[in-house]
DNA sequence: GTCAACTTTCTTGTATACAATATTAAGGTG
DNA sequence: CACCTTAATATTGTATACAAGAAAGTTGAC
């Protein structure tokens, strides 16, 4: 149990972060929030560390700080970093691969077709989080696995919108069977490449995405 | 310039982290250090809140702040992420790299040559360090680029004692050089591999210094 | 001497008070 | 009316005060 009030807070502000309740450049005023809080401005100050810590705002001195959300050109390249580091995972995971995680893995990926087949995109959503955390664990490397999984999070939302792509969860579908092959061959090179282009697909998309808005 | 006291002390608390400072799971007690640095808690807690987002310590609510410094099995996982990365900044790079990239990296790969002539560790620490930011820098992927330098900073103190091994730095300095020509080459994949070898006997030299203290 | 219950002391977490700097408003000048 | 100067206001940063839980010390029973 979490007696500290403050990391509540920071919890419920990355949240709100994420979830696109702030604006960008927005500032994150102390009282305001205290009063929303219901505590005083300290542990706010301890929560708005965090954030910029996190790098999910930024501090100015003396003036407060600011909701950072990333740009279109932050969002590729947050993307292509998710692309490059699963393809990491992916190699050392061909390598290192337990026959449990290969069943795990493909016991995941059943519920991913369960979930098209019952049309239901959310569960689709999940459990496609999941098929890919096995992959993070079975690199065997706790700190890689830590990496993936805190980008992993921070593009949750963006990763979301592209799913909604005409045919969109079919291609996945079949590119994590591609994965899953690879994987359990033990094919290194070919489960890195697999995993890039799965992921830069989500990105190739969104940009999409952000294009179309701009018309 | 900066005018936040708890900003300061945070880079210094983590300045001493990262030079060994203080011992695993050694507590940092508040009072101890806002007299040190001569000012209330209120600072010191802010900058204890930064060490713990960024993974250097731990917090265990209402018993304090406890350094968490990275066990010989943690540190060989993040020589290999690095490693990984620097394969793919290296990727990237070959790439993207534009001749004043490949005409800097040629310079600072000079400029190390120079420090092994002049027997002088330190100068090739430093140039190497520049060495690597430049492919990093070159990858046009600024969010990744970001990611690197941070764990290249972590490592910082532990990359420094392996580079004491006997001909490492004249061995480091080959494999400098045949990046710079996978670079030149524009040739990705050969760059990825020899960055990640190149970092990964980094790992395996610091392996066998933590294997032989244990003898 | 060992262990347990209780008391005291210490430490963290939060609230409040105060100091210093930014921002805004007001007033005067050309 | 624009612009500069200056006073009022608001907001951050730090210090201090207080509340609550943890650690340490003490006493007493066996």
């Amino acid at each position: 149990m979490d007696i500290r009030r403050a990391d509540q807070i920071a919890a419920s502000l990355e949240q709100l972060v994420f979830s696109g309740e702030f604006r960008d450049g927005e500032r994150l005023d102390e009282l305001r929030l205290a009063e929303q809080f219901h505590v005083s401005r300290t542990p706010i100050r301890e929560a708005l560390q965090v954030l910029v810590t996190s790098g999910l705002a930024e501090q100015v001195p003396r003036r407060g700080v600011f909701i950072r959300q990333p740009g279109p050109v932050e969002l590729m390249e947050m993307f292509e970093t998710m692309a490059e580091i699963e393809a990491v995972c992916g190699r050392l995971a061909a390598m290192r691969m337990t026959d449990q995680d290969i069943e795990a893995l493909t016991a995941a990926n059943e519920r991913c077709q369960e979930a098209i087949q019952d049309s239901d995109p959310d569960r689709y959503y999940s459990e496609n989080e999941t098929f890919h955390q096995i992959i993070y664990r079975a690199s065997t490397n706790s700190f890689l696995e830590k990496q993936a999984l805190q980008l992993q999070n921070r593009l949750k939302a963006y990763r979301r919108i592209q799913l909604r792509f005409r045919g969109r969860l079919e291609q996945s579908m079949s590119e994590h069977s591609e994965v899953l092959l690879a994987l359990q061959e033990g094919n290194a090179d070919r489960a890195a490449s697999v995993l890039r282009s799965h992921v830069a697909i989500q990105g190739e998309k969104f940009h999409q995405l952000v294009a179309s808005l701009k018309r």
